[in-house]
RNA sequence: GCCCCUGUGGCGGAAUUGGUAGACGCGCUCGACUCAAAAUCGAGUUCCGCAAGGAGUGCCCGUUCGACUCGGGCCAGGGGCACCA
């Protein structure tokens, strides 16, 4: 028997036979029960990364627990394909971005076999595949049909250079991200999901997301957004064609009579009726024009103002009159594009006010007698009674609210009403690498759905990325086609869609993946919901509310009975490393640091990323210290949701361990006879582990193993001792699987340690029979006592009384309570 | 500005319902083995103190026989949203 393990012949020896015994292909007609375990599919950006490592290491900890505890495990792999960084590619590197992105798959699906995760890759798909997309075409035809995309012109930014949308998080200072010039916000047909549809169902369901963290359903919640309020009718006083009447959102319509201004978005069809007589009007609308979209322009905008003259006419009193500005802050895609200002009581309109010199009217008061008391400074949003409100004088604010809003109603000016934050859903963008909108616009039948028989819609491959700008968009024949109603001239839709439609259903292709369509109803059904879903915070918001829309979505047209589709979520942490840097600030690699002359700070552990030089390949980790090394180094010491800091000492312990399970797990059988204390701790080992992987508390099930393996280690030889080293193995399989399938096959057991059944505990075990009770004196710790469990309470109480610490503790005070709990502790009270 | 989370040794972190704070790991110290090193094994490691003992879970106050845990008020760090009417 070997007396080193040895992990880089035994990786690929347990890789092979697993691979070749089918060992986790996941059986649809299956009769044990069904578990579905899913990480979050990788983008093939070229070789995978410790953060990687570590999400999908904890899945597959969990996929093999499940199946050792007799379910039928769905556990896949695949690849977010489509994207940007594949054109850039293509740009800088002349290279195919289909070329470029089956390399890194390639590459990428080598590393991840050498870490052994227990994947179903007969069922591995790319998104950038036709065979994926064209279900998606699809797809996307079944929610056009049913009245669930539509296409409207919105405001993107726009770069002039690369004749591109860029997203917001690509605009960085007002200019293009990669040509440097000045972005423009420029209006376009866009297609868009109806989200919004589904923005109170996707509210609602947020509450049943029980193993969802509560963080991940805050963001969604706020991200929603919904707003209770009331929607009223302003009359122009002198109206005029295109300005007649407007209606305004407000959340406070209690604050009515504080109103002093009226206030229309820059792209309110009034504005633009006005600015098309008025050019001092359309000057001022241009102005607003200007900047990109981002938070951070708008956050320092100037709130800006133009007075248009109009007066508009309050509804609880014909003869009060407000004016009417077109203001920058108003946004026209957020309740109706209008509003009534009240600077007491909101920030913003005090600051307006002030700056145009409008009344500041007092309507809330902490109470009557405070009706006159002059609002300064800011605003006051807060509780309280109404004053100088008429009929509303006295009431409470949400009294008042109900009030007013009966009074609306009753006399048909406006009606309650709730506005939600979220928005349609976007999802043109004009690239080359993504799934093509399959759609024929023609000059006489307008937008028709490619037929279902033309699917899918295939990108084509001779394209140039020379010039900027979108290669469909210029590429001389793809576009042009006859319309599939009328047989006219024609052209195709160019735009491609949002990576982030891909990513919204490939968890039910995994599912069912038939080649005729996107999936088998019964099928799906059968696998879904996915039960543990695990991966990075930072989707907590996109995909997964995506996701959840998309799902949905299908529900509603019937094609797929499944309201959630992710019963189980979980994000963990990011893998972080030092970052050094020189005495100029430049960010060294730790190699660098350790040979570079001259001073090198030790800065911040932040998350891995090439521009910080703080990043650690785990290729050349495996090939030293192997993959179970690794793996239990992902698993050790941080709990999964924080971060987890790479360290050479980390890595070390772990190999350092590996070596040690194998000397304990394989180490000759010998001595007879019970060790009871042994098995009562391989026994309550066996539960907490269990127990702990179910959790996902990693390092908890990690901290378990060290107890038993030390507790092993002390203990004489017995035949105890050799059950509980034959135990560990399969205990930590799900953890480290080559290392005990090692163990498993030279200690001579049949099969494969990855299908052995969990240990069972033996619940008879799991209580000590012996109790330590603490002893206290007035809460403070003095002695500790050895008990039979379920001594009683006198029994206790007396053998406490009886310390020779309790005694000197108390100092002759006569002892006044004595609280017991029992196999616990005694406190006396003196 | 609004909302949320976190704060425990030198470090990562444990601690059912309030019931022996510091499990487990890393690091460090001493020792064994060795010509030596690595590896391995043994002992120790919250702080102050020779000890007895005392203090201690960001800070202050409270509830309780008893608080890392519950309540109130601060401080610090992190995250999300943000002209949202």
């Amino acid at each position: 028997m070997a007396s080193r393990f040895n992990p880089l012949r035994a990786d690929a020896h347990w890789q092979k036979v697993w691979e070749e015994a089918g060992t986790f292909h996941a059986s649809d007609d299956s009769n044990r029960p069904k578990s579905y375990v899913l990480e979050m599919f990788p983008y093939p950006s070229g070789r995978i990364h410790m953060g990687h490592v570590r999400n999908y290491t904890m899945g597959d900890v969990l996929a093999r627990y499940r199946r050792m505890k007799g379910f039928e495990v769905l556990h896949p792999m695949g690849w977010d394909a489509f994207g940007m960084p594949a054109e850039n590619a293509a740009m800088e590197k002349k290279v195919h971005p289909g070329e470029w992105t089956w390399a890194n798959i390639a590459t990428m699906r080598g590393q991840l076999k050498r870490l052994g995760f227990a994947l179903d890759w007969s069922r591995e798909l790319a998104t950038c595949d036709p065979a994926y997309y064209g279900h998606e075409q699809a797809l996307f035809l079944d929610l056009f049909a049913a009245g669930l995309v539509y296409r409207k012109q919105s405001e993107v930014n726009w770069d002039p250079v690369d004749m591109t949308v860029l997203a917001n998080e690509q605009v960085i200072e007002g200019r293009g991200w990669r040509s440097g010039a000045l972005v423009e916000r420029r209006k376009l047909n866009q297609w868009f999901l109806k989200i919004t549809d589904f923005a109170d169902d996707l509210l609602q369901g947020l509450a049943g997301l029980e193993n969802w963290p509560d963080k991940v359903r805050l963001m969604q919640e706020n991200w929603i957004g919904r707003s209770q309020g009331m929607r009223f009718r302003f009359r122009i006083a002198e109206p005029r064609p295109g300005a007649e009447s407007f209606e305004v959102f407000t959340t406070r319509p209690d604050t009515i009579f504080g109103a002093s201004f009226a206030a229309i978005s820059p792209d309110h069809p009034i504005a633009l009726s006005l600015a098309a007589s008025d050019p001092e009007t359309a000057t001022f609308i241009a102005e607003c024009k200007k900047g990109g979209t981002t938070a951070a322009e708008l956050e320092t905008q100037e709130k800006k103002g133009f007075d248009t003259g109009l007066k508009v006419v309050h509804p609880l009193d014909p003869d009060w009159q407000l004016p009417l500005f077109i203001a920058n802050f108003v946004l026209m895609d957020y309740g109706t594009g209008a509003i009534f200002g009240v600077p007491g009581h909101d920030q913003r309109d005090f600051e307006f006010a002030t700056k145009y010199g409008l009344p500041v009217q007092r309507v809330v008061a902490a109470s009557a007698e405070e009706a006159d008391k002059p609002i300064e400074g800011e605003a006051e949003n807060g509780d309280g009674i109404l004053v100088n409100s008429r009929f509303l004088d006295g009431l409470g604010v949400e009294e008042a609210k109900a009030a007013i809003i009966g009074r609306a109603e009753a006399e048909g000016w406006g009606e309650g009403t709730i506005v939600w934050r979220l928005r349609d859903w976007g999802v043109s963008r004009q690239r080359y690498w993504g799934t093509p909108i399959p759609i024929i616009h023609c000059e006489v039948c307008g937008a028709v759905p490619v037929p279902k028989d033309q699917l899918p819609v295939v990108l084509p491959e001779d394209v140039s990325f020379d010039v900027p700008g979108n290669p469909l968009e210029r590429h001389p024949s793809w576009k042009q086609v006859p319309c599939p109603s009328c047989a006219g001239n024609a052209r195709r839709e160019t735009d491609t869609l949002d990576t982030f439609v891909d990513s919204s259903w490939y968890f039910i292709r995994f599912a069912s993946q038939p080649k005729d369509r996107p999936f088998d109803k019964a099928t799906a059904e059968s696998w879904l919901p996915v039960d543990q879903y695990i991966g990075g915070v930072e989707h907590a918001i996109l995909h997964l509310l995506y996701a959840r829309f998309w799902t949905r979505a299908l529900q509603r047209i019937g094609r797929l009975d499944v309201a959630e589709p992710f019963a189980g979520l979980f994000t963990q942490g990011m893998v972080t490393h030092v970052t050094y840097q020189d005495s100029e600030g430049r960010w060294l690699t730790p190699e660098e640091a350790e040979t570079h002359d001259g001073p090198v700070t030790s800065g911040r552990v932040e998350k891995m990323s090439k521009s910080k030089k703080n990043t650690v390949d785990p290729e050349p980790i495996v090939d030293q210290y192997g993959a179970d090394a690794v793996r239990w180094f992902m698993l050790s010491d941080s709990p999964p949701e924080r971060d987890l800091e790479w360290s050479e000492e980390g890595i070390n312990g772990a190999w350092r361990f590996i070596q040690r399970l194998w000397r304990i797990a394989s180490e000759p059988r010998e001595g007879s006879g019970e060790d009871p204390a042994l098995k009562r701790k391989l026994h309550q080992t066996i539960t907490s582990i269990g127990a702990n992987i179910e959790a996902l508390a990693f390092n908890k099930a990690v901290a378990n193993v060290y107890e038993l393996a030390n507790a092993i280690e002390k203990a004489k030889p017995s035949a105890t001792r050799s059950e509980a080293s034959e135990t560990l193995a399969r205990l930590v399989a799900p953890m480290i699987p080559h290392v005990a399938e090692e163990v498993w096959a030279t200690s001579g057991r049949p099969g494969l340690i990855a299908d052995a059944p969990w240990p069972e505990a033996d619940p008879a075990l799991l209580v000590e029979d012996e109790v330590t009770i603490a002893v206290q004196v007035n809460g403070k710790l003095r002695d500790t006592l050895t008990a039979p469990r379920g001594a009683g309470r006198d029994i206790l109480e007396e053998m406490a009384l009886a310390s020779d610490k309790v005694v000197r503790a108390l100092e002759g005070r006569p002892t006044r309570k004595v609280i017991v709990v029992p196999d616990r502790l005694v406190n006396v009270v003196g």
